[in-house]
Parts: structure tokens; sequence; C-alpha cells
DNA sequence: TTGTAAGCGTTATCAC
DNA sequence: GTGATAACGCTTACAA
């Protein structure tokens, strides 16, 4: 058998000459031991350099005092912050995080899940809503509390983000009210919020009278300036009498805005373009970009907190957060 | 005590009519199981929803498959990609990676090697060469394989990177040799990496003897396109002789091309502008940015099978990689 | 190829 | 407030 790290709780407990179980508590519930003792432990900890071993408290434990996150992409910004915004709860409550990236493959989502189990996580924090049949069966089978971020749902599951429908349509009104017509929607990536931003457009364009399919192009491969700078070109070139575009993000939205100032294509006299999210970019863009900011890193806050009071308390609500959007009304639209 | 999962390898060699030493082999041996019993307790492992805990394998093995990464920020587009690196190395390995972002704050990273040594961690990916005293020292009295990344030392540590300090030369350089001659320096964060590429700047500017370190202006704080904006300004107020700026990233440069274009400062031909790393967005500004690509996706999977190796076999060298990195010569110089 | 026994480092339980 | 003992779920060493 290999060896261990080295010092364990027994080799503390010898030094300060005490039990190890008294060790093990002058480390978690302090006020359980005399200050005598603590004292002489903590010095016997710091001369050995003890450390104590997740495994074994885990195992003995039942509790792994981990939280698993699974996101869809590293490389995205949105993401990113949300985990920043986990990492700033979750750290000072002892919690660690295991990060999951399935790179929007649900698949991969399922098989990361599996993976982590062996883990044997206290809680999940999910992005999005829809996922494979047996990825919800797996959660429920082992009971593993959740709670899904970037959205929201009335099903009882504890949701903490806001309503990508929503955010869809009130961009598509702000377009409308500028006096717009014919108000294109680029997509790209095609996971479930760019879908329900897509239905929010359509269903505002639906009342305004001024729906129009031709007027949607729709790319499934990951969002890059480099698209949204092609699927400009593709959209005037089917489309010359388009006023107005809608990108599913920032990205394609600064890719847009490039191609027109390359063609000389005035924005947003001729041709308004609005994005989603607000990337720092998007303020410093020529011209500036209108875009939706969305409070993502407190969503991640937000929801680390939600699943740490399920944690401590089982009987506790799945209460779900809507925290909003917000219009970003600059000068590209 | 709390129930855990449930289902335990025992339950499945119960089912399967076998030992639970043989349920073992079986998951991780398969040659040493024979056909038969393998397909049972491939069975039972189905019908039950078996997964094994790491816990308890990390506790029995004193292996926990799993490697710290250490890195200064998660919003850093340059990590990300090393990161997403490590993982397509990992992952398929069998190894789960530990995230630890410690925020540029080398007193944290401290914290967060502390910290994650109570998972056992086999091996430490690291970012840069510079760390406190008693990051060393645990690393070492843990006897921890650790590999270096970004960056090249040359007192046999195991590296994988290239030389900012070269990188920094060259870029200065290469404006030396476009003619221009009151070349200025634009530094934030002031990281380990930031201060070797001023070093190399300086080098270069001293061999020319074109170095003022008047045109230097240095600023710890964390670097944005705003930052850039507003270094720009300060520049050219002190020294509105200066005709080249060399920005220690492309946040920086962007930002500083940002408010050349609003200025009507004439880029390049007034000023030459120049970033480092090689952003997405570096290739859609206004002008072009010239600046350097760094193989920092090569530089996480290169590290993480190196690190594999020395997991591996006990005996490996700790051979050091230069990957090197690339002028994208642009229309901004 | 398969099994038995012991132990990994910690914590829950119950006693003092 | 402190301690003895028995798990937790798995793997190593050794035996058959």
């Amino acid at each position: 058998m290999r060896a261990g790290s080295g010092v364990t709780m027994h080799d503390v407990a010898r030094a300060a000459g005490v039990s190890a179980i008294t060790v093990s508590r002058a480390l978690k519930q302090p006020g359980q031991v005399s200050q005598e003792l603590r004292e002489k432990i903590a010095r016997a900890v710091d001369m050995l350099g003890y450390v104590p071993s997740r495994s074994a408290s885990a195992l003995a434990s039942a509790r792994s005092r981990t939280a698993l996150v699974l996101i869809p992409s590293l490389s995205n910004t949105v993401f990113l912050d949300t985990l920043s915004g986990i990492e700033d709860v979750l750290q000072p409550a002892g919690y660690q995080m295991l990060i999951g990236n399935y790179h929007y493959d649900s698949q991969q989502e399922l098989q990361l899940l599996r993976a982590y189990l062996q883990h044997r996580p206290d809680g999940v924090l999910i992005t999005g809503l829809a996922h494979e049949p047996q990825f919800d069966a797996l959660l429920s089978r082992h009971a593993l509390p959740a709670v899904y971020m970037m959205d929201l749902a009335d099903d009882g599951r504890c949701c903490v983000g806001f309503s990508q429908e929503d955010a869809g349509a009130a961009m598509a009104r702000h377009l409308l009210a500028q006096g717009r017509r014919k108000i294109g929607f680029l997509g790209a990536q095609l996971d479930e919020r760019v879908m329900k931003r897509l239905a929010g457009y359509r269903l505002a364009l639906h009342e305004a009278g001024r729906h129009d399919a031709a007027l949607e192009w729709l790319n499934p491969a990951p969002s890059s300036m480099q698209m949204g700078a092609d699927m400009l070109d593709a959209a005037l070139a089917q489309r010359p009498d388009c006023d107005a575009l809608f990108c599913c993000n920032d990205d394609l939205a600064l890719g847009a805005l490039f191609r027109c100032r390359e063609k000389g294509i005035a924005v947003p006299e001729r041709l308004a373009v609005a994005g989603f999210n607000d990337l720092q970019a998007a303020a410093w863009s020529t011209p500036p970009l209108t875009t939706v900011a969305t409070p993502r890193r407190q969503i991640g806050e937000q929801a680390a907190r939600q699943l740490l009071r399920m944690l401590e308390d089982d009987a506790v609500e799945a209460a779900s957060s809507d925290l909003g959007f917000q219009l970003m009304l600059r000068r590209s639209s």
C-alpha cells in the first residue's frame, strides 16, 4: 500500500496528547473543546503540517462539501461571470465547486453528471431547463438538490434567472418603437436560451403584425464575430429591405457592426443592430451597441446561496428568483 | 450516520453472486476477470445504478485521480483557453481537475493550495514561476508533482510555455524596425508576465539606445479597455512626442485604439499601437491590432500531458517545453 | 481467475 | 468536555 500524504489526525492527536476525535472536534466544532486542548491541538497541527483528508471526511460523514456546476461553455464570458458569482458564495461557506463544461452538448452533460456523481456532490447548479430524460432521472434517483440557472420555470423547480423570452420580446418591441418595420433575427448556437429569445422576438413581431419568417437567419454553429459578419452579408444579400437586426448575442452583433462599417452601411440610419448580454466590448464598438444587460454574476451568487440553503435545511422551500434584465439602449439602434 | 448514495460495491457483488473485490477488478482491470463474470457484473451495475465512490477509492488506494490547476483569473481568455486544453487531456485519462482561481493574489494562491490539499491531488499545474516561499515549501513537503505553465525557468522545474521576456523584446524590436523612436509601454495588473514583457521591451530599447523610463506607464489595477483608453490619454498628455505604444495585453491596446479613433489620432501614421495575446477582437478592431499570438491552448495540453507522464512513471524526466510565440503584424503598426 | 482479511483517515454513536 | 469503538466504501496484500 502506498503512503498517504503522511500526517494523519492520529498523529496530531498523539502529539497533542489527546484522542483523534477530540482533534476532529477542535477543527470542526471548536466550541465543544476546551480552550487549553484547542491550543495544544492547534500547535500540533502547525508543527506537523497536518492537512485533513476530504476523502476520509466525506466517507465517514456522507457529506462531500462539494457542489457540481454544469455549464455549457467555458469560453463564453456569460458563464464565467456566473461561475465567479458562485465561487464567491461557495468558497467562504467551505464548499468546493466541481466545474463541468459540456460544450453545449446535452449528451456530454449527462456523461459529466454521471462522472461527477462519483464525487457524491451535495448539490448541483444546472444551466437551463431542458436536459436529457436520463439526466433528470439520475438527478432524482440520487435525490440531488438542484438549482437551475439562467431561466425561469413554473413547474416547481428552483430557478434563478430571468425570462429569456421576455427579454427577446422587449428588444424586439424597442426596435418596433424606433419605427423599424423589417426586423431580422440572427441566431447562432441555437441553444435553449437563443431559441427562447427568438420566441420572444416572434411573439412581439406577431403582435405588431410585422413577423416575417424569411427575416430569420439561424445557424447551429458556435457564434463568433466572424459568423456575425458573414451572417450580415447573407442577410442583406437576401433581404436588402431589412432595416434592423436583432442578434442573439453580442459576438454576432459586434461582427455584424464591423462588417457594416467595412461596407459603408450606416448604423443605425439604414440598419439598426442590437445584441444580447452586454459584454464589455459592446460599450466600446463603433457605434456603441444596443443590447440586453443580464445579471449573470448575481444569478451565480443567488443560485449558490439558494443551494446552500437547501443543503443546510432539508425542508427549505425551492424558491425561484427572477433577477430581471435591462435594455441598454445605445447608438446602434 | 446519514445514508450514503445507496448502492455500494457490495450490493453489486451480491446481485452478481461474486465478491466485492471481483467487482472492483471488473471495473478497473477488466482483463483480470472472466468474460462471464464481467457480463454478470455489468448487468448488476446497470440494474442497480451503481456509481463508484471516489472518496472510498481515493482513501483505499492513496490516489485521487485528481489534478489541481491554479490560475490567476477566470475572466481572462488566456487562462480559459489554457484550462480548455488541460481539460481535453485530463478528462479522457480519467482525471478530474480542481480549478483554483486566485485573482492574481499570491497569498490567496497559497491559501487555495492549502485548501485543495485536502483533496490530495495527485499533481498540480501552476501558472507562472514566482510564488510565496510557503507555497514552494508546501509543494515539496507534500512531494507534489508540479508543472509550471506560461513561462520558462532554467532551475530544473518542469515548465511549459514560452519566454515572456523574448516576446516583449521581439515586439519592441518590430516597432524599432518600423522606424519608431519614442516607443512607450502601457502596463496593467503588473503580474509576473507583464513585468517580464516589460523587461524584454527595456532590453530591446536599451540595445537600440532608445530607452526612456519616462515613456513607461504602469498601473497595478486589473486591465480593461477603459483603462487602456485612460492610459492613452495620460500618455499622450505627458509625452505628445511618443510615436508608438506597446500595451502589455490586447484589452489595453483595444481601449487605446478606440480612444485614438475618438480623438482623431491617426494609427499607425502618428502612433503605432501593439498588444499582446491575440484575442479574437484583435483581428476585428479598427485598424486591426498588431499583437503577439501565444500558444495558450497548447500550453495547457502539453502541461497536462507532461503531468500525466510524471504521475504514471515516477522516474520520468521533468522535461520543459518551449512552445514559442508569433508576432501578428497587422495595420495598427 | 477468484476470494479473504485488513486497513485507508475520518466521523457518528454512545459512554463516561 | 473527552474518549472508545465501529462504521463509511473501497483497494492492497496475500492466499487459494
